[in-house]
DNA sequence: GTTAGCACTCTAATTGGTCGAGTGCTAACA
DNA sequence: TGTTAGCACTCGACCAATTAGAGTGCTAAC
């Protein structure tokens, strides 16, 4: 059998009124709702012929119909139109280049979680090809030493040294010279032990600052480790019957807190490189555990040359996906444009 | 009418009661419950005393007793026992110094919500009388400058300058020499504008580097603004049906993730000077909107001198509140000790 | 191919009845 | 005077039966 066109009609109808309703849609509904002019009895036996096909589900013997997840992939995919109609949503700006990064992205997701009325979630962009760009030793007190460390990217890393031994100004210097001749401009791959040792040599008696600088700088390339995560909306869960069970809930729940269950999302965004910008997860199709019942739509935005992070919003299966999208689109386009005007 | 040793004791088996069970005592339970040897019937009586007295409330006509909030702060005033028993919860140590503040707090948060099952919150400790100890201005590129500022208490603060003007070795030397002499060792109130303006005079076509810098200082030293805040355990509020309805719980979760409102609770704690070391809010006797049906805990912990922080518990009114007291003692001084041994 | 009609199914909501826990009150007892 | 036994009463929880309504599948006719 074959979805012919008058299927796809009655498809679309089917999902668009569940979509507003929550409500299994009967055929007598549908009879009236498309301008098909088709009895009920008509629609019942497209229906069974959709059922068959996979594309929807009936909860109970004399309920209406619901679409499945291949129905709303279908959906998303065939028979979801982007009306360019004029956007009252997100209207309020992302002002202005927030101080800190945190708030900024912070800001972000609860505009996003507002605008759509589902829970939002937004990650930190992460660095790659990190670069040691410049290092520098101060005294801070008179056993203590503050190395600054700043990676491509303007990412800095601050590292309080305790010392034991005296240390004067022109030894310091010296190694300020030291660690910046022989570091700037490499990679993490690039810093190998030959050099480390090289280096510790001509330290001399001051090897082991040397040690505990390596040590901070290793740290602070690899710091997108714990790629840091913002969510918002969490109560938004609550509108929507299928999640709010308590046991659903609570499951959800603790996996928003858990944020670092969302670097799943994150990683599989930013993995797929011909990404044509959203993606949509429907049901089992999520790559987080515990959101069986949600959709996903995430969309990847690029603060500045390789800076990528992710937006998304988590919601029901019978979410507005034409809204969500367009919301992700927009708030992409503030994210791409803040750093780059 | 007055309370009588008696009536304190029947109100104390009421209250351990309810605490264990959830569901409301009758006269029978605690005429078994106590070794007082009376009837149910005499337990009837003073229970309609207590009643009378506001210690109990009654849901419906034909159900046992429930305690009120002014029974519940009689509880915890002067009938809670503080056991002594070897306490297996927390038995898990914070195993060491983490590399960073955030995710030792993080943890905290986290151990305290798994061993009292309710939700829970750490506050980062504030910094008070903030001076300036360190500032050390270093070129990174060929038009920017990077702005490190290190207050007491080694908290440290960068910030990135753009710079036109060309500016090179030695005037860099310069300015650092000139900021670090005006400004170390100073608090915010000690820095006027006066100093200010002398600072730019010698900084000459520098000047604008200076006002960017005191800029930077500002907000280092009142950095405490945005208090940071951890939480974890949301779920346990579904744990306890008063708390799991959906229109309770969504509002719970609000304020829980809306964590500034939170800091009314850390403000309260720290405010109260003479404190012991425990504060207990019942009920409608607690600084945060939005939780009149709870009942929160809070203890302040001290990680260096001047450095307080809050920790907190927060769960239903019927909570086992020895328990929650126990592990926040527990907690407290073990983040107490961590930066002291 | 489409439609009207009908029997059937299943859920949700309503109703009525029973059970049991708990109370307040009264009268009797020590 | 304090304590207790007894009893009538209240009220929620639970269960079963009933009803109403929505929706289906199938058949026969157009």
């Amino acid at each position: 059998m074959q979805l012919d066109e008058r299927k796809y009609t009655i498809l679309q109808a089917i999902i668009r009124n569940y979509l507003e309703t929550g409500e299994p849609v009967g055929s007598r509904t549908i009879s009236k709702y498309t301008d098909l002019n088709l009895s009920s009895a008509t629609i019942r036996n497209e229906m069974a012929d959709l059922e068959e096909l996979g594309y929807i589900l009936q909860p109970h013997t004399s309920a209406g119909r619901i679409p499945s997840d291949k129905g709303y992939r279908l959906y998303v995919d065939k028979l979801m139109e982007e009306k360019e109609r004029e956007v009252e949503e997100l209207k309020e700006t992302l002002l202005e280049k927030e101080s800190k990064m945190d708030h900024l992205l912070q800001k972000a997701a609860k505009m996003l979680a507002n605008s759509t009325e589902y829970a939002a979630v937004v990650s930190a962009p992460q660095y790659h090809r990190n670069k040691l760009k410049f290092i520098q030793l101060s005294r801070v007190d008179v056993n203590q030493i503050l190395a600054v460390i700043v990676v491509e990217g303007n990412v800095i890393k601050n590292s309080m040294l305790a010392v034991d031994e005296a240390l004067n100004d022109e030894a310091l210097l010296k190694l300020n010279i030291l660690l910046n001749t022989h570091l700037n401009g490499l990679s993490i791959d690039e810093i190998n032990l030959g050099m480390i040792s090289a280096m510790k040599q001509q330290a001399g008696i001051h090897s082991d600052i040397i040690a505990n600088v390596i040590d901070a700088v290793a740290e602070a390339i690899r710091a997108d480790e714990d790629l840091e995560i913002y969510t918002s909306g969490t109560k938004n869960f609550f509108k929507y019957p299928e999640l709010a069970g308590n046991e659903r809930a609570s499951e959800l729940i603790t996996t928003f807190e858990e944020k670092q269950v969302l670097s799943e999302l994150v990683q599989d965004n930013l993995a797929d490189e011909n990404n044509t910008g959203i993606q949509v997860y429907i049901g089992d199709e999520t790559p987080v555990q515990g959101m069986k019942d949600c959709s996903i739509v995430t969309a990847t935005y690029e603060l500045d040359e390789g800076m990528k992070g992710t937006i998304g919003i988590i919601g029901p299966k019978r979410m507005d996906y034409e809204k969500v999208v367009r919301n992700l689109k927009l708030l992409k386009r503030q994210l791409d444009d803040l750093y780059r005007k």
